[in-house]
DNA sequence: TCGTTTTAGTAAATCGTTTTAGTCACATTT
DNA sequence: AAATGTGACTAAAACGATTTACTAAAACGA
């Protein structure tokens, strides 16, 4: 008998769900008027002026009553504007992504934009199949978070992260240069020549370029990072086991190093656990500077000396940048908006001794 | 001149966007047939075995020489099925949600369904808002993250971490009481007698049960948790400064403790840097329980013993709950949905030593 | 009082699909 | 030879808004 009782009132909430959502047609009726005068009225178009105030009252009151809610995709339909983007990201549990994507959505709220996500797991199918389910779905325009563009431009596109040169998309990215002179920079004043470094996963957008400048960086002070120094990430994992894997693989060389640059704060992390299973201490004997500054960098132990990368600002200003395409702010936009990095040094560096 | 070419072919790709999009009746005119037939036979529905193979080819060749892409907006009036959902969070950026929406993702995307993002910031106004915004959207439910349902239920709503119990609205939680037994069962198994809770803040949905529970587990063992040992998170930072906060001010009380069981991970790593910082060692001194098990629990220094909660499966399971109740494959679906903790055994707890 | 403007609306087209209910020519049965 | 299928398609009505182009009545100006 309760159990009947649920399962009616379930189904009675199913019903309210296809029988409410009155239409503006059903809403005229009520009142006695036609659907353009309704339509003039609720969206306070101009020409609603010559609409005495007694009779719009009784619309906006009819409206309440009746819980009438417009229907958006009709709206759309008719005016072809969706007020929503896509946001392709490579995945969302690894913190990169949605660190950008709060950014992104910081800006999109504030101007009544929704926006779809949708994750592409580094799959070539999804790469291509994704971006297209987003164009049928009328977005007006696409966020891509270190993605490859494999798609059309159709439609107006910021890469945050992406180093394709492509008509018609915007790249923000880090200042990487500044990076990377910062990073190697601080190493040096504190007396370090033999920097070991951690590449990216050979997938990500910003592995070459990061390595390019450190190696240049480097180059600059003739302290040449020894190629058997570099080490790289493997395997698409966001957890700091492969920044592990790594660092054990650059000390199974036997080479000697007094500092390493990490890819990211993750990889930091793994690495450090690798060298104190070593028996090495961070930062006495191994100096270690990370990337990103992710939150846990802060509060690991010991406190992550790293790279900041402004991640949340880099995703409202690709949001800003594409609505500014969108509402012909601006005709022209840049091939490139670069932001810059800042140097944050905590307890995971410290002064070479011997030496 | 190089700028001018920029701009002109910016122009040009402007101009796609709009020119480009070729309409369903377009197409029909150009193959010199009617869009009933086009539709029927782009949608391979069963009437369309009449017509013959060539007809059709012919179609679909068009189809794709023009780059004829539905419009999906046109399509979802017209069927009343949009194939998105809603999701509400508090915010992006803290983890939490994210994993839970990583899980929710890959099930919605197995099934093409897509969804719109909306973070409420825990302000009032649009918890009210964005879930209005979204029923306007026509989503055909919503998916709500560790979030007050304070909107009409005209559709179904599954929420992840709920703890009203709400005609149409599935919960998907814990099992809070297991959750308990487990973190309290180890530490009391370790020799554990005096220890220290740090709840959540006050606005987050699973601050009450979670300390209910604890309080119960270790009334159960007769080590009642001394209320000046119990703190509590406050401010909605989503970093460890909280936690760091909150162990300050237990240990300001003076009252001896063994062991702490914090909220979340997040807060477990800010206390042990107060702990730390007091010269109390973890876990020689005290041992620290952590919960939920983030990726930086296991690379933390020490490694963080922790309640593992499932969040990515409960997200996955949000969806899959909510897409039964819209396929209407299940018509009465349960209140409630619980999904069991593990206990993670690392490095952070330890046997009590003195007495 | 006649012509013009203003007021208060409305009918119908439109956006791009899907779907219902046909049509028309030809072949097959009885 | 009339009735019945069936193969290949289509006209037109949805879906729920917005928008263009009216209209009828009232008010106003000369």
């Amino acid at each position: 008998m309760p159990r009947k009782t649920r399962a009616t009132s379930q189904k009675s909430a199913l019903k309210r769900q296809n029988g409410e959502g009155i239409s503006l047609k059903q809403l005229a009726l009520h009142v006695g008027l036609s659907t353009t005068t309704l339509s003039l009225v609720l969206n306070d178009a101009p020409s609603a002026i010559s609409i005495p105030q007694e009779t719009k009252d009784r619309i906006f009151s009819a409206a309440k009553e009746l819980k009438y809610r417009p229907n958006y995709l009709a709206r759309s339909l008719r005016v072809k504007r969706t007020h929503t983007l896509g946001v392709i990201v490579p995945e969302l549990s690894d913190g990169y992504s949605a660190m950008v994507l709060s950014g992104v959505e910081a800006v999109l709220s504030k101007e009544s934009y929704f926006y779809l996500t949708a994750s592409h797991l580094r799959r070539d199918d999804l790469l291509e199949k994704h971006p297209q389910m987003l164009i049928e779905r009328q977005v007006e325009g696409i966020i891509a978070v270190d993605t490859p563009i494999r798609f059309e431009r159709v439609l107006p596109v910021v890469n945050v992260s992406g180093h394709q040169e492509l008509e018609g998309v915007t790249n923000v990215v880090l200042n990487h240069q500044h990076a990377a002179e910062l990073g190697i920079g601080h190493l040096y004043d504190l007396g370090h020549r033999r920097i070991a470094v951690i590449k990216g996963q050979e997938f990500s957008s910003d592995t070459a370029v990061r390595w390019d400048t450190i190696d240049e960086a480097a180059r600059k002070r003739n302290i040449d990072i020894d190629p058997r120094l570099a080490g790289q990430l493997t395997g698409d994992s966001p957890s700091p086991e492969v920044g592990y894997d790594a660092m054990k693989n650059i000390l199974a060389t036997g080479e000697k190093f007094t500092a390493l640059f990490a890819f990211n704060d993750i990889s930091a992390i793994g690495a450090i656990r690798a060298l104190e299973e070593m028996g090495l201490r961070v930062p006495q004997d191994v100096s270690v500077l990370g990337f990103d500054d992710i939150y846990a960098a802060a509060f690991h132990n010991p406190a992550l000396t790293t790279i900041r990368q402004p991640l949340f600002e880099m995703g409202s200003l690709a949001a800003e940048t594409i609505l500014n395409k969108l509402a012909n702010r601006v005709n022209e936009s840049p091939q490139v908006l670069s932001v810059e990095p800042t140097l944050i040094v905590r307890q995971s560096t410290a002064r070479v001794l011997n030496k």
